[in-house]
RNA sequence: GUGGUUGUAGUUCAGUUGGUUAGAACGUCUGAUUGUGGUUCAGAAGGUCGUGGGUUCGAACCCCAUCAUCCACC
């Protein structure tokens, strides 16, 4: 994997950059749709390609591991192959999931001991494993297996899972560099800032993190229900200490506001449900701010869903239409939300770095931060 | 026409021997959702208890009439 910087804004510590990986080369910073099973929810990869153009997208361990499972994915030649897609890949470890949906989860050295959510089978997962199964599904960037704090979490259970979570880094780069890649592509690893709300803690991890030397940094267990400012300061305390000239990426961001105040931050990739998940559910984001299409409001508005949008659906049918669809809960519904709801936040960190490499970046951010927050 | 059944929120239904402000589910309306379980959670609005009388301190509940409904029989 190659990074490089191509303009450092002046008012802020944004920057635009250029990330190539064997699938690719794309700019930054960028959006990743989520497509935890291999699938972005309702959108076809074709979609993705020509309407959104996003030139990478997620994957998700725990739920890949689990079905269809990695001697299905290995036979299949990897991730890419199985749902074609030839654009890159990221796979999240898994971490945050056994943190999330496994409620009988117990976190030991060695590993995490889980039951599927699916049928209650009971799997461990350890650092060398997780790393053995992202060599299988062949992403371009794994992720290091890490603990994912909760909020409120005490400092004390925040250091304890922190340096586990360093322990764990030792064991993913070990493995990492004992292994090869299964299908005759690069792939990188990335590992993760833990460290909760606590300054002290977060400097601490982005030190550990930083030694290890990887080609790009992680900044997790944020956005998980602490005050947004909280997070932005945990980003700057971060910041300071993660390497410049890598890629640095802020794990399940978020609101587009909070992508944007991110990006002034320094941070350079980005993955979230919101844009999926919510518009599934009738959030739909625009330039002017934020539409809950199932409102009544929006009942007899025939006007395009975005006459600023830029994917085929925003011109192609009205909100009335899309709320009709939505409170039916048609499939049609969830597919052009979500096409919508992607092509905007593609759109929004495009515009973002058109705006640091003209020198506009701080301005056109201040402007912004409080349209898309507004609810329309 | 005769005998019976059932009428309670937009819909389907609870509602104790008559006892404070008549409940639920779904639907509707409003929020929430941040490294995805095609969700989930929270809140709100909405009822002259078919209608009119009567009994009673007090009626969705008991009595009479009436209207509607469905069933059976002529």
């Amino acid at each position: 994997m190659q990074f490089d910087i191509l303009k450092h804004d002046a008012q802020t510590s944004a920057r635009a950059g250029k990330i190539s990986t064997a699938h690719g080369t794309f700019n930054t910073p960028i959006f990743m749709p989520v497509g935890t099973l291999g699938s972005v929810k309702g959108v076809h990869q074709s979609e993705l390609v020509k309407d959104i153009d996003a030139p990478i997208i997620l994957g998700n361990t725990y739920h890949l591991f689990l079905r269809p499972g990695i001697e299905t994915l290995q036979k299949a030649g990897g991730l890419h192959k199985f749902i074609g897609w030839n654009r890159s890949i990221l796979t999240d470890s898994g971490g945050y999931q056994v943190f999330s949906l496994s409620d009988k989860r117990k976190v030991k050295e060695e590993g995490v001991v889980f039951q599927s959510h699916i049928d209650g089978t009971r799997y461990t997962f350890t650092p060398e494993n997780v790393m053995d199964v992202q060599r299988i599904i062949g992403a371009d960037i794994m992720m290091a297996f890490d603990e994912c704090t909760p909020y409120p979490c005490d400092i004390k259970y925040a250091r304890n899972s922190m340096e586990l979570t360093h322990r764990w880094l030792d064991r993913c780069v070990k493995r990492f560099k004992e292994t090869e890649p299964l299908y005759g592509h690069e792939q990188s690893l990335f590992p993760i800032v833990q460290g909760s709300v606590y300054n002290d803690l977060r400097k601490i991890s982005a030190e550990k993190i930083a030694a290890a030397d990887c080609e790009g940094n992680a900044i997790g267990g944020l956005s998980v229900g602490e005050p947004a400012e909280m997070m932005y300061e945990m980003i700057e305390t971060v910041n300071n200490i993660l390497p410049v000239n890598k890629p640095r990426y802020l794990m399940g961001v978020g609101m587009p506001v909070n992508i944007l105040e991110a990006i002034a931050r320094g941070i350079d990739m980005f993955d979230c449900v919101i844009p999926t998940r919510n518009g599934r559910n009738g959030m739909l984001f625009t330039m002017d701010g934020i539409i809950n299409i199932k409102n009544l409001k929006w009942k007899e508005d025939f006007s395009p869903i975005d006459e600023h949008g830029t994917t085929h659906v925003d011109l192609a049918y009205s909100k009335a239409y899309l709320r009709h669809l939505i409170i039916s809960t048609e499939i049609l519904g969830a597919q052009i939300a979500t096409i919508h709801n992607l092509g905007f936040y593609l759109r929004l960190v495009r515009t973002a770095r058109e705006h640091i490499m003209n020198d506009s970046f701080a301005t056109w951010k201040n402007s912004m931060v409080k349209k898309l927050a507004t609810r329309l």
